[in-house]
DNA sequence: ACAAAAGTGTTGTTCCTACACCCATGA
DNA sequence: TCATGGGTGTAGGAACAACACTTTTGT
């Protein structure tokens, strides 16, 4: 059952950029494509849009196929729709960025008919299409963002401690905070709810924290702003 | 000459939201519709984007279109492609937003066969399709771009005042600003030039500035990091 | 001389930085 | 008792906030 037009269209697609902290090394999904073009090539997953499907419904139903994963941190990206990223014809493709929490969220590794993996940033395979290009863009998204917005602890545990969090910063930004300061700062935001201590770890337990999401918004409205900088070497 | 597909297809087009000042006031510019559907209502400029075009150049060449003006600060927004956003069917389009110096660039009021207005943002008429909520979104994100970012310059004339800037950040964020501070901190980051003073002016002459980009960049490299905070009442 | 806007001095306070040190736990 | 990471004290300096004041121009 065809479907003509008086003018050309382009076909639309969705890509999803899912960010996993795996221990202390950030991963992104990719997965290895069965059909041409770029078979075999590892890809961002991603799939074309209903005709009757939001955008964002689109992304969200990708990477619940490809990770099982609902309800975690999830926004647009950025758009790409230069003629000629796809060898197939005219696709643009919406890009969206999410981050799960690897601890709490088992991701299946792999589902559908394709191969799926997490990949460290620095030891990623050639990307098919441009989803180099994509990838690069979430990821100064992801470290632009993360030092203006509280979206870091997206990744970790609901219940996490203060070097976890450093270590994330650390991880995501590049470089090293000093223990101190970082504590002394994050604590004095008012925005993390102390919990019980660890247990059966082979040092001092540490206490786990919690953010406190209406606590945030509360102070949101009255001129708050989360920063986080990475002065230290 | 029809184009058939085997699956259906949605429209691509393109909006711009550009962002003028005009004295104190910031100003988004508007076209009223003379077709269908919306005839007769504002709605930001755009248009369908040409199969062998990109997506960037389509918003260019609209904007060009729409007000004569090339070669001004440019960048995506983001994508809107709710089913139902258009009643002709199925339309996703990609928003960008523009910021002109309106000093510099005398932009035609009236081009195409449409009538084409600035409004001011708190005197805004009804607006076609979901523009309202894409024009909310830009503003958003100018005011946050604006404080990380130093993109205010680009709505100011090459040369400028200190009042000029301190100004324009009390427009697009709403609040007052310590003369004093505004001064000591936009100064001591040295991004700026101080060039000649004004000249007939009926009070002392101010020093006018350029915005160093090149400075800028070169301090970007080490770790600087623009800020401007609305702290005074 | 006056109005208007430009531009400066200064002070108390808060925040940032760097470094050194102590604490609690399991092995 | 040791290794390991958790957690704190503190001091010097830089940045911020608030307020009052002086300067330079055209009329």
């Amino acid at each position: 059952m065809p479907y003509t037009y008086e003018y050309p269209r382009p076909s639309v697609t969705v890509d999803c950029i899912i960010f996993g902290l795996d221990g202390s090394a950030l991963k992104v999904l990719l997965i290895e494509r069965g059909l041409e073009p770029f078979k075999g090539h590892w890809a961002l997953p991603g799939g074309f849009v209903d005709m009757d499907e939001n955008l964002e419904t689109a992304a969200i139903r990708e990477l619940e196929e490809e990770t099982g994963v609902t309800d975690v941190f999830f926004e647009q990206l950025y758009t790409f729709g230069n003629p000629g990223r796809d060898p197939r014809g005219r696709v643009i493709t919406v890009a969206y960025y999410a981050l799960v929490n690897l601890s709490e969220h088992p991701v299946r590794a792999s589902s559908d008919a394709d191969n799926a993996e997490w990949f460290k940033l620095d030891e990623l395979p050639p990307l098919a299409f441009d989803h180099g290009k994509v990838l690069n863009m979430a990821i100064d998204r992801l470290k632009g963002k993360v030092r203006y917005q509280p979206i870091g602890f997206e990744l970790l545990p609901e219940k996490f401690t203060l070097s976890q969090l450093q270590s994330l910063y650390e991880t995501i930004l590049g470089g090293k905070v000093n223990k101190r300061n970082f504590r002394t700062k994050i604590l004095k935001m008012g925005i993390l709810k102390q919990l019980e201590r660890q247990e059966d770890v082979p040092h001092r337990p540490a206490y786990l924290y919690r953010f406190d999401k209406a606590q945030y918004e509360e102070k949101m409205k009255s001129g708050f702003n989360f920063e986080i900088n990475m002065s230290a070497k």
